[in-house]
DNA sequence: TCAGTTATGTACTGTTTCGTTAAATTGTCA
DNA sequence: TGACAATTTAACGAAACAGTACATAACTGA
């Protein structure tokens, strides 16, 4: 009887129905993909997981995204795209040089806070010796923008004869990315090694605020 | 005549003559296995590569760690046993509290930027959320001195009115790290975004003392 | 309405990779 | 000298995994 049923539904395989939604299932992929990536690592994701993890199959992902590796490529994209797109929320230009600083470095310190995932693409890019940045011309594009950003900010501040000369744009944006990245992507073993005393709630508002001292006496004369 | 020796050779395996050290095949296994490691990731290493690259079998590596978590987690503790060994030569008693301060950072930033492997492991470990630091006791102990070693030159420059009060010795270790951390992690991805003035051989010099500055600006007084 | 294209589902395949087995040989130390 | 530890070699098994074949449903535009 069980058998009977079995091999009737076998045959009349009922398919349900669907609609057509290319658009959405690229983005569901991506996203699922995106945190399986970011959970596991480039070789430690698996395909299987992130199909069963969509709405759709594996099927559609090798339709879309070709392989496994033009899949990544597509995610660490779409990351960067995100991530770079959130940052330009920012307006800084009423601001004195100082506080543009101080409220520069704390909005990124937040920001990378916010998206560990993006963090941890970074983090597994490296690993990866950046083989898929390389080809990606896209993403060079986005991160200009954060320098003149802050060329604009130290500018300003050496006009009005409150920051000293002698800094890099590039070194200020090296030094609040460096902080920012390092709280997100070490938490785990410096929280392990040395207690959570910086990672927890009260803890991170003040390393916020001490990096961003840290900036600001970095670059501010006196 | 070829098949006809290869039979006898075949037959009578000529076994090369070797000497028993157990030492130096379990050095020889974690070594390559560190390299594999941090040039592939956890997930990415092969064991059957690993095993090609050593100077002896992949049951061998099976012998004397089990399985490949097992392999990897005597890599991780040896890897931070070294660094933290290394670590040690230091001496900053003598110095004048800011001296020290300087000299201990541009020995982290040299220090980390001579172990990539290292560093790279860390990023491994954080990526794969801590899992096998958090069940290694081991490490957690060779950490401490890090802190003790700072709040020794903070306290001294408090007595001597050179610091101003208010850091921790844990917020200043982590200011280090973060700095001498990031540079070395993330040189890959910061190089081909923003290219690499930071990184080449100039720019590594100039860095450095900068990040010694940020470090003295931070915690020193006026 | 129907032909061609795009999108999707199901089941399968071939390979990679971890880990093991088996049996022999050599070194070491009491 | 005998027991036990270390090592070699070669091949195998099973599971995990990336990727595919094939069929079919939904859409589009003429």
């Amino acid at each position: 009887m069980e058998s009977q049923q079995q091999a009737e539904t076998g045959k009349n395989i009922q398919r349900q129905r669907w609609k057509q939604d290319p658009e959405g299932v690229r983005a569901n992929i991506l996203e699922v993909a995106l945190k399986e990536f970011a959970d596991r690592g480039l070789s430690g994701a698996r395909m299987d997981e992130i199909a069963a993890k969509t709405r759709t199959s594996k099927r559609m992902i090798y339709y879309y995204f070709g392989d496994k590796d033009g899949l990544y490529r597509k995610v660490l994209e779409q990351t960067y795209r995100e991530v770079r797109t959130g940052e330009k929320e920012l307006m800084l230009d009423h601001l004195a040089p100082k506080e543009a600083l101080r409220r520069l470095t704390e909005f990124t310190f937040d920001h990378h806070s916010k998206n560990p995932d993006f963090i941890r693409i970074v983090m597994i890019e490296n690993i990866h010796h950046g083989e898929y940045l390389k080809h990606s011309d896209l993403i060079r594009g986005l991160n200009q923008e954060a320098i003149s950003r802050i060329e604009a900010i130290y500018d300003k501040g050496l006009d009005q004869g409150v920051f000293r000369s002698g800094c890099s744009p590039l070194a200020i944006h090296w030094l609040i990315s460096a902080l920012s990245f390092f709280n997100v992507s070490n938490r785990v073993t410096f929280s392990l090694l040395f207690g959570d005393a910086l990672h927890n709630r009260e803890g991170q508002l003040d390393l916020r605020s001490q990096v961003a001292d840290a900036v600001l006496k970095f670059v501010a004369l006196e």
